[in-house]
Parts: structure tokens; sequence; C-alpha cells
RNA sequence: GCGCCCGUAGCUCAGCGGAUUAGAGUACUUGGCUUCGAACCAAGGGGUCGUAGGUUCAAAUCCUGCCGGGCGCACCA
């Protein structure tokens, strides 16, 4: 519909006017029609004369070609507004979003939280931002293959085998059977807390940590299965996996295809550095190799250390390569925090030498941090991170105390809303209580608006399904197939741009549209109940749908 | 110091490939349940869109300076 009229004014342009013009149509407020085009402002510079005159040309030319278009009008400063037929509007409300990325490959990097340490509220807002972005990928068509890349080797790692190897007296891997099933994570990360202590303000600890890190190295290298050191390494290793895998499950979010451990990179990024440094990309700098980023206005980042340790950026080499090596893909988004934007530039520059068409593939999405209402940040450096399960407790307790019970949906919905709700790129206020406050706009309110409209037709009779044609829609009838019709180039939108925070506002507007007519309307036993009874279908299938695509579930009850 | 990002109602945010009267939520005031779920709806007040210029018939939206905030700038990730 939108390109029919698009296609309209555009021949109306040429015939008239003999211009070749891009025609964009608008979505403006109800009260000026269903669609709206400014291409009359922008033609009267060039052509010299009154907005409003060619507007008027424009209208009258299209009018009346389109059977469905019931009215064309100019208005404003020369705005030509289209209103739609309510049968042509009831066709949109059927519309689907386009299949843009149908038979493409895509890679979607996101999570990525380090083995041996605690997933932190910035976790939490990564993993649910990138699983977003991934089903709108695959809603338009793509195969999606979800990574979950994770430090199973490196500094942090060093720090946490250290304070294992202390509390368990040594080299004694059956000395971990007295860490309980449940408490893993959290034992692991105050693991974590104690070495990063010990690094800082201990000297002698400092150098036995850097010791372990490179034993940790070496282990892998050998691919070391079996030595104690090994054994306790690997135990450990899985116990994060597991502890992941328990947190991403209750997350109710899509399936990550696999984690990519760090070690497994390792050595494909290192030869790259050689390669590189013996073509002259990397050069030498005080022991360390290192990629010199001003010459492209960027700055000199160090990618294999002066002890010989090849530093995040080198695995972050081996790992693009390895990607592509596996997937070929088409498009490859990576979703992090915001704190590497420049970090990323500086890799993807060294890249470009390597696999330049992957770096031309590359996207890669940032966001900012999380904080609590008031303005206070959270400090990650010291023992009192907000851990991602703050999040959800806080939450579940919100919820607990405003409802009176528990109930894992709203509160999923809660959390997941509240992130995805503001466009990604910002740091964002999460503010527990107003996540979970059923009114306003939040998830819960939409899981409301959705099962409002559900309990209605599951009163209704469904045989009596004899559609008798059409009636004219009445003002809230149609306001509400307008914006069901809405959904699909919303849905567009949100993919070209991978922001599901349009998906958000949308559905907010939707279930408030829907709220108004059912404040208005009557559906049961009314005469326009068939009509009706259609019209709650379509949204509430709307509605649900949004939300899957957010991965937020839509209960039929509450 | 250099680079990147950000500054829209008290608070939290949409809008930003320029355009028809700046929008929501929240908080505050008020009204609406003997009829499909009031977790809802309706009404009201509240904004020099950080600031000063520039481009334009038209700027929250584009450009520049300044102010304020965040982040990053060599062996951490």
């Amino acid at each position: 519909m939108r390109q029919k009229i698009e296609q309209a004014v555009v021949t109306a342009c040429q015939a008239l006017y003999r211009l070749e013009i891009a025609v964009e149509l608008t979505r403006p407020d109800e009260q000026f029609g269903d669609y709206a085009t400014n291409v009359a402002l922008h033609l009267s510079k060039q052509l010299n004369i009154n907005p409003r005159e060619i507007a008027q040309a424009i209208a009258e030319h299209v009018k009346g070609k389109m059977s469905d278009i019931e009215e064309v009008a100019v208005a404003g400063p020369g705005f030509i507004n289209f209103r739609l037929s309510d049968l042509a509007l009831l066709k949109g409300a059927q519309s689907k979003p386009t299949q843009s990325l149908a038979g493409k490959t895509v890679v979607a990097e996101y999570s990525d939280p380090n083995p041996f340490k605690v997933l932190h509220a910035g976790h939490l807002y990564t993993t649910i931002t990138g699983d977003a972005i991934a089903k709108l990928l695959e809603n338009a068509g793509a195969t999606v293959h979800r990574l979950n890349y994770g430090g199973d080797v490196g500094l942090h790692v060093g720090k946490t085998m250290w304070a294992i190897l202390r509390f368990v007296g040594g080299e004694h891997p059956e000395q971990l059977e007295s860490v309980e099933a449940v408490t893993r994570l959290e034992w692991l990360s105050e693991r974590y807390i104690e070495g990063n202590t010990a690094y800082e303000e201990n000297e002698q600890a400092k150098a036995q940590i850097v010791a372990v890190n490179k034993q940790v190295y070496e282990l892998h290298a050998r691919n070391d299965h079996d030595t104690p050191f090994a054994q306790i390494y690997w135990t450990c290793r899985q116990w994060s996996y597991d502890g992941f895998d328990m947190f991403y499950e209750q997350l109710h979010i899509s399936k990550f295809e696999k984690y990519v451990p760090e070690s497994t990179v390792t050595q494909l990024g290192i030869d790259m550095v050689q390669k590189g440094l013996r073509e002259g990309v990397f050069e030498r700098s005080d022991g360390a190799i290192v990629f010199k980023g001003e010459p492209h206005d960027l700055h000199t980042r160090v990618f294999i250390n002066s002890g010989g340790l090849p530093t995040y950026e080198a695995k972050d080499l081996g790992l693009a390569a390895s990607k592509w090596q596996e997937y070929q893909f088409d498009l490859s988004v990576i979703i992090t925090a915001n704190d590497i934007v420049e970090y990323m530039k500086v890799v993807l520059k060294a890249l470009e030498h390597f696999y330049p068409e992957v770096v031309s593939r590359s996207k890669h999405f940032t966001h900012g941090v999380i904080k609590l209402p008031g303005g206070v940040k959270m400090s990650s450096r010291k023992g009192n991170i907000l851990r991602a399960t703050d999040i959800l407790d806080a939450a579940r307790e919100a919820n607990q105390a405003a409802m009176g019970h528990d109930n894992e949906q709203t509160v999923l919905a809660a959390v997941k809303y509240a992130f995805l709700k503001q466009r990604i790129g910002g740091d964002i206020v999460y503010d527990p209580a107003e996540s979970v406050a059923l009114e306003g706009n939040s998830g819960p309110y939409l899981q409301y608006a959705h099962a409002r409209a559900r309990s209605i037709l599951a009163k209704s009779d469904p045989a009596s399904a004899d559609s008798p044609g059409v009636p004219a829609l009445d003002t809230e009838e149609r306001k509400l197939v307008r914006k069901i019709s809405e959904y699909a180039e919303t849905v567009d939108k949100a993919t070209a741009e991978l922001m599901p925070h349009h998906i958000c506002t949308y559905l907010y507007e939707l279930a408030q549209v829907f709220n108004r007519f059912y404040e208005h309307s009557r559906v049961l036993n009314d005469p326009r109940q068939e009509l009706r009874l259609q019209l709650v279908t379509s949204y509430a299938d709307t509605l649900k749908k949004g939300l899957e695509l957010l991965n937020i579930p839509a209960p039929e009850h509450m």
C-alpha cells in the first residue's frame, strides 16, 4: 500500500513536472490521514512555485486513480495527506514484515561473560539486547548463528585460579568436591575478588598470579586435561558454563549455538599477528608487538605483550577469522558495552589487512552502562558490583511487593522491556519498582493488555463466524485498525536499523489504542460483534507477535 | 591534552536522512467500575528541546564554537 501510493506520487511528479524524485511517505497524526508526504515542499524550491500549488496539482493527479485511497487533501504549508478506505486499511492490517534478509547468513555475538567471573548487570543488558537483535534478524529471514565469546584464558583467569589453588590447598582437584553445586558460580566470583585484591595489594601474590596465568596458557598449548592443575582448571571452567546455561535458561531467551572460548582462537590470533609482523602491519615496540593506529586517526594498541602473551586484541583477531572461516557470513553483528568502541576500531583496522571483506560486513553495536535511580553508577572494580542476578532479584522483589505473589513471566517482561524500550547506545537507568509497575510504559502493561483481549475472545462463541461483509469502521475501530496496520513497517524499520526499541514504542502505542477502544466499544453482545471480534483477534495476535519478537512472554491469563 | 558518545517537562525516555499545533510514561490535582479483566480510561497544569551563532521559506533534527556529563587513549578485558 505504502509503495503503491509512493509510486503514484512519483508518477504524478513525472507527469506534471518531468521530475524524478524519491518519495517517502510518513505516518502523520490521525487527524491528517493515514499517510502523508512533503514532496511539494521539496519541489517548490527547484520549481520556484508555491508549495501548496504543487501539492494541489499532485493531489488532483493522484485523486481517483486508486480505489484504496478515499481522500487526498492538501494541508498546512503544502503537505499531501492520504486517507485510505476502510477496506484498504483492513488489508494493511494483515501485511507482514519484509523478508529482507532471506537467504542471508548472520553471525551474532553477544553476552560474552567470562568464565571464572560472575555475570554482572551489564551482561544482562547485553544479553537481552543481543537476543532481541538476533531475533529481529532471524525474523527477516536470515540464518542466525548466535555466538557467546568469553575469556577462559587471561589475567582474570590467573587471578581466580590463584585463589582457587589457595582455597584447595595446592593442586588438589579432589578438594573441589567440597563446593556445593548451587553455589559454584558464587564461589568462583568470590575467588576472583580474592585474586584481584591480592594482585593489587600484594607484590608477591601478583608475581604468582602472573605465573599461574602463564601456566593456564601452557596448559592449553599442550592440550593438558590430566595434570592436577589442568583438572582444576577444566572443572571450574565447566562450572562457569553450566552456571551461564542455567542463567540463560531462566531468562527465557533464544539458545546460543555455542560458546567460543578465547583459548580456541588464541593461536589463530597469534599466528595472524606474527604474519602481520612480517608483512609490516604490526611492529615491535618496547618488547611488545603493537599496531600503530595513528596513521588512521586511531591509537596504538598492544597485540602481543612483552611477556609474549597475546592480549585481547590478538584474540579478537583470531575470533573474527574463525567466525569467517566457519560461517562465510553476510553480516557479523557484535554487541558490547560502549567503553570498547575505540578499541574495536583499532582491531577492525588491523583486521582489514587480513580480511577486508569481514570488516565491511561487521557491525559493532554498543550500549551504555546500567545505572540505578539517582544517577548512582555501579562500580565494577571492587566486590560491590551489581550482578545480573541482583537485577532479577530486585525485579522479583518489587513484583512480589506489588502483586503479593510471584509471577516469573511478569518479572521477565518487566526487566526485558525496561532494557529494550530505550534506544541502544546511551546509559540506562534501571528502576526495579518502575519496571515492575503494572501501569505505564512497562512490560506488564503490555502483557495485561494482551491477556485482557484474549479473555474477550475466550468468552466469545466461535461458532457464529459467518462474516456479513465489512461495515464502515467507526472512529475507535478505525484507530485500532490503523495502528495494527503499522506493525509490519515498524518491524521493518527496527530490522533495518537493528533497533528493537522501535518495536517497544509501537507495541505500547498499540496497547494504548486498544485500551481506549475497549473503553468505548462493547464487543460481546453488540450488533458489531463480528467485526469487533475480528479486530480484537487481529490486535491480540499482533501484540503477541511483537512481544515474541522481543522474547517477552505473552500469557493468555495473568 | 586528543578522540568518541551524550545533554528534550521535577524524574525516566520517544522524536533527530528538516516541515502540518514539540510527544509519552511517571509524579501531582481531579473524574469514571450493577455490563467483555479499573494491572484500565478521561481531564488538567508542567518544556527558551544545554547555550551562542550559522545554513534554510522552515531546525529538537544539519554545521561550528562554548558550557556541562560519560567513556577511551600500550603491555587488563
